[in-house]
DNA sequence: CTGAAAGCGCTAACAT
DNA sequence: ATGTTAGCGCTTTCAG
């Protein structure tokens, strides 16, 4: 059986107060003392219950992280990101896929109304904001990653709008594409409408249009691209570059175009959002907009930790609620460069 | 305040033990008494305190997984496997990474030595036996995923040998290749050794040989494969076919030969091993060997389960030590098909 | 079938 | 500076 500070009291000729003290650097131990703890510690490979200190002291010293059940590698590196905060505060990870079932069954919840964790950060999922309200009133602080639910809640997003911007404003400025068209992710998202935005208004800037058949819908996923420019290439007037929401449509778009006989760039530039590692190899190297994905996770467990550590403390409030980390564009081939 | 077990006992007028007993199925309760205390559950939104209850039971419904620190999608889909199984069961999943901290820091054996989880699944890590063994001898039950330690603890590896050997065939046999080369992983590596052993071996069969100047080293990694294949490429017989360890070095191989003004396949072709969502896209699209790393994931996290769910139970000690996924061929355009 | 009570291993007052 | 003790919320005997 494992050491219990029972028996390190015991061997260090003390009380379990004591050893608790100096486990904890409360209080002031006698140097000598504390010593005696310290070796007999080390005699016995005594490492602290992490349940029992937990239910004492009401914190556990770990993180809930839940991310969509999608197969995306965006989300490991957020998880990355995460657990690299978690861990140099030598704090764990307590990891929930969002399930594919209904609303209802929200499985992840039972993370902090099973006092599992001492914060929650949430990335990418869908949730209620009245769920997220939910945990933020039984004291359990919450932190949001690419995904904004409009509360007073702490949340890291990519700048998705600047991001946009600067893509938009390579194409029409730099290359004086003149008909640009989009192809959307899911509708809902916030990371969907801030690009595309972006882009409209960057034509709008130049004198340019939108036209609504140049926005075409497609899901993020593998093959909505290549559908989506499926249906730009039947119309009568082609575009002459194709904005893409993310990286996967842009490359779906790419082979539609190709297989279409056209060229790309020649024909019509293809650019994407995200910078998976796949966009620097297909060919015409992908020109795409970085998102610190690796960065995102990071500050969101950071942020976490830090509200947990200034808990009651009214200054915590004085942080920003809403953090926009920098992407940038990735200039390859696939735009004419 | 959240709800405790005496709350649920007050308001439906019976004792915690009676409540505890509901909530465990353990023992008869009386049909009434036990609608009544689900009805108080209910009534109060009880949801047991998971510490409390691992304190009391020396159970903690988690299982701990580890994995290395490097950036690699493949180790996502493990995570995403035994997330999925665990959760299934009603277990979370506690996960650590390997930290790049010399090998004295192991951090993440605080995960069974808090008594923070039931049992741990390693994954690729570097690890040695007698940390292994350290664990088991604890009592908690120890998986291992990609990882061959050569102890009777249950392991979970892909078929690297079969894998290999298929591919080595469709090379040799069903394309004719007589001079393939092999661009090695790391050489510690298990998965290397086998994937190697396979091709020298189906040379071999075909009355073939493997010259050591066809066997050049590489590192599983990003521009290794460039290198290793520059070096092919100066040798005065050029293979006519590449095996590389991986899909990341055969894409890096690929492209030294297009910078040499060679054609894939028509000069040199080239295969590689893991099947990579990346595979699919490069041009032309790569031969490959699929690994199932979703259900090494799953299977290694049932297997812990079932493990705890036996312990003590001399039958489990039956199951068998090393299990083999199949891998299977995933024959696209680089191979000259 | 149910209640009472003794822990599980630790923290955090409260004493001294 | 250190010892004592009452919980933290639950499981699990042991009685009845």
């Amino acid at each position: 059986m494992a050491a219990t500070i029972f028996d390190v009291a015991k061997r260090a000729g003390v009380s379990i107060g004591t050893v608790s003290r100096v486990i904890n650097n409360r209080d002031r131990v006698h140097p000598e003392t504390r010593e005696r703890v310290l070796q007999a510690i080390r005699d016995l490979d005594y490492h602290a219950n992490a349940l029992a200190r937990g239910l004492a002291s009401q914190q556990t010293a770990t993180l809930g992280l839940v991310i969509p059940q999608v197969n995306d590698p965006f989300f490991f590196q957020v998880v990355r990101g995460v657990e690299e905060a978690a861990s140099a505060a030598n704090y764990s990870l307590l990891i929930a896929s969002q399930s594919r079932l209904p609303a209802s069954e929200r499985r992840y919840l039972h993370l902090f109304r099973r006092g599992h964790v001492d914060a929650m950060v949430l990335a990418s999922i869908e949730v209620h904001a009245h769920e997220v309200q939910e945990i933020v009133e039984q004291g359990i602080p919450v932190v949001l990653v690419q995904l904004d639910i409009g509360r007073n809640i702490p949340t890291f997003l990519a700048d998705n709008y600047g991001g946009g911007r600067a893509m938009a404003e390579h194409l029409v400025v730099e290359h004086q594409y003149r008909r640009v068209a989009y192809i959307t992710g899911t509708d809902h998202t916030p990371d969907n409408r801030e690009r595309l935005r972006a882009l409209r208004d960057v034509l709008h800037e130049n004198g340019l249009d939108l036209p609504g058949e140049y926005v075409v819908e497609g899901d993020y996923l593998r093959d909505s691209g290549y559908r989506a420019m499926q249906r730009l290439l039947e119309l009568p007037t082609l575009p002459d570059a194709v904005f893409a929401a993310n990286d996967q449509m842009a490359i779906d778009a790419m082979m539609a175009i190709r297989e279409h006989g056209l060229s790309v760039p020649d024909d019509i530039a293809v650019v994407g959002f995200d910078d998976l590692p796949l966009a620097s190899y297909v060919s015409p190297p992908l020109t795409t907009v970085h998102q610190p994905v690796y960065e995102l996770g990071w500050h969101a467990g950071q942020m976490a930790l830090e509200i947990i550590h200034t808990q009651g403390d009214r200054s915590a409030l004085a942080a920003p609620n809403k953090l926009l980390l920098p992407t940038s564009p990735v200039i390859r081939r696939s735009c004419g460069c």
